[in-house]
DNA sequence: TTGACATATATCGGTGTTCGATGTAATATA
DNA sequence: TATATTACATCGAACACCGATATATGTCAA
């Protein structure tokens, strides 16, 4: 996230909520899948990753279970009925806004809503 | 900003240049042109517009100078070298980010850097 | 002419987001 | 057996943003 690490965020619980919509995982798989699938572009850090976590389980976003794995103890994060509807509206959101950014900065020619 | 203002937060520094990239503006026409050329969707306020201008100033991206239209006085900002080069930066750095979180969220198929 | 509203500047405190630093504990590997 | 990796977690600091508030002038309608 270099010089400004504030330019896309906001759109972190949008991009977890994501990840969880196709599969349970926990804490550090979606560190790993998010990097990777970004190239190392987009790297959470845990000190970021498990407030935000806490707070969408808090909010009822999100459900756990713990699950053994190699002996060790895994927490898994599952997307809810309520955390699914709170992605559709973040990802219009995003929509919406990555497009007025876009427009305002001249690569889109127009805003068309 | 509704729901979540931060969905796209830390591009407005960026915003404010590419204005002052056009021409010269002082505060309240930033606001309203943010606003206008984005059917609203992009609504600044002033308690953020201040303090983000005078950071700008104090960093060298912007100088300032005074006017004097309908009996009151403008202060006008304008975008400095360093400040242009900055803006370039954070363009490029936009583009990425967005791009990266466009693909995660399976709005473009595949990241090609 | 006066009160309301718009324009225009500015600051302050609070909230939310993110990260670096730090801590703990187990497994894998050299 | 020492080190690295995986995996969980919290805390404090920094930063972005906004609502509230303050001040002052111009405009316009009642």
């Amino acid at each position: 996230m270099t010089v400004n690490r504030n330019l896309v965020s906001g759109s972190t619980s949008m991009l977890l909520l994501r990840l969880l919509s196709e599969k349970d995982m926990y804490g550090y798989e979606m560190i790993d899948t998010l990097s990777k699938r970004s190239n190392n572009i987009f790297e959470l850090k845990v000190g970021t990753l498990y407030p935000l976590l806490h707070s969408m389980v808090k909010s009822g976003y999100l459900s756990t279970f713990e699950e053994q794995a190699n002996g060790k103890l895994r927490k898994y994060y599952q997307i809810t009925e309520s955390g699914s509807r709170y992605l559709g509206k973040l990802m219009e959101e995003w929509r919406t806004h990555a497009d007025v950014v876009d427009m305002l900065i001249g690569r889109r020619v127009q805003y068309e809503g």
